[in-house]
DNA sequence: AGCGATGCGTTACTTTATTACAATGCGGTT
DNA sequence: AACCGCATTGTAATAAAGTAACGCATCGCT
């Protein structure tokens, strides 16, 4: 995916759009990528990423959980925190660790680890480009001799939409 | 403090250093800041600030507990997190989301959120400077119409000490 | 001394996450 | 088919992290 999509990508996450179309498409490649990898995208793990895909929201494991419950999965808490675990191992989720929830991918298949834009208003989660962010980071530890193999980065804040809107 | 003293300060928390004087200081310091403030620091607030400062460590709510119980403090949950909320709230101690703890600040009474560089290998965590990260992430952000509010930045990585003694 | 605000301690509880083990199902081999 | 090994799913039980609610002591002020 060239760089300048990811404009396209924050936006189209926060603003209104045809949500069916962009949750099957990621359905899609996730399937698809699990198969090159000869990974099963089994019930119980299609229904949990299908969940995440619901929404642009970051769900808790125990809200996750209850949704598979009612369909007659498993009711212990492992069920929902193995097939997170799953999907996140295979680039086809993401955790936020400010929120303790998880967060379909939207574009899997890119393997990247992304910064996150949380609107505090709607509580959407979009994907951005890490590059620049993390090659900041890596500069600066770098002066401190410091090696940084993984970062977290998240944002809280105000998207486009509820700023529109009026949200302050 | 100048920019370029933070390259000071990240290999000053990874190498072998004087910590008695580097804790004694940042203790000084937060007195001096809160006493600005009209804030108190009662003792189990100043009691858990040193017990944060005896390592360049982070440390969970419950290590924190299990201390300040043993010194005649009280017992119960909220005892910590009331006095580690206490320092966050008044920047003398920082949360790390990945790890559900909390660090001393090394050098309060610059109303700052720095990225956070955590080595894999010794624990320890350092404060990086965050605004040329903040800035990218910012920009980032600001393409797809998104106005970030707080940012959470840290790093898991190898310190210079540890990479020079062989950790792979 | 009187009074409101702050701080500290407790009990009780919620939310989040992991460990351990049994049962099932699925591929590949014999 | 019968067998094996392994991944997967389910369960119970427990750990770890965090919060709510309330009473009492203490501080700062009038
Ligand atoms: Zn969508
Ligand atoms: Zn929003
Ligand atoms: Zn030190
Ligand atoms: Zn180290």
């Amino acid at each position: 995916m060239p760089d300048h999509d990811h404009d396209h990508v924050i936006a189209a996450t926060f603003a209104p759009h045809d949500h069916r179309e962009c949750a099957h498409r990621a359905l899609d490649e996730a399937a698809a990528r699990l198969a090159e990898q000869g990974a099963r995208l089994t019930p119980v793990r299609r229904r949990t990423l299908e969940i995440l895909l619901e929404s642009h929201r970051a769900m808790g494991a125990y809200e996750v959980l209850d949704r598979l419950a009612a369909e007659g999965f498993g009711r212990q808490p492992p069920v929902a925190y193995r097939a997170l675990e799953f999907l996140v191992t295979h680039g086809l989720a993401h955790r936020l660790q400010r929120l303790n929830a998880f967060a379909a991918c939207l574009h899997p298949g890119h393997d990247h680890h992304p910064a996150f834009l949380i609107c505090r208003s709607c509580d959407k989660v979009a994907e951005a480009a890490a590059a620049p962010i993390r090659d900041a980071l890596t500069a600066v530890a770098a002066q401190g001799g410091f090696r940084v193999e993984r970062a977290t980065i998240e944002a809280l804040g105000l998207c486009a939409t509820c700023a529109a809107e009026g949200v302050a």
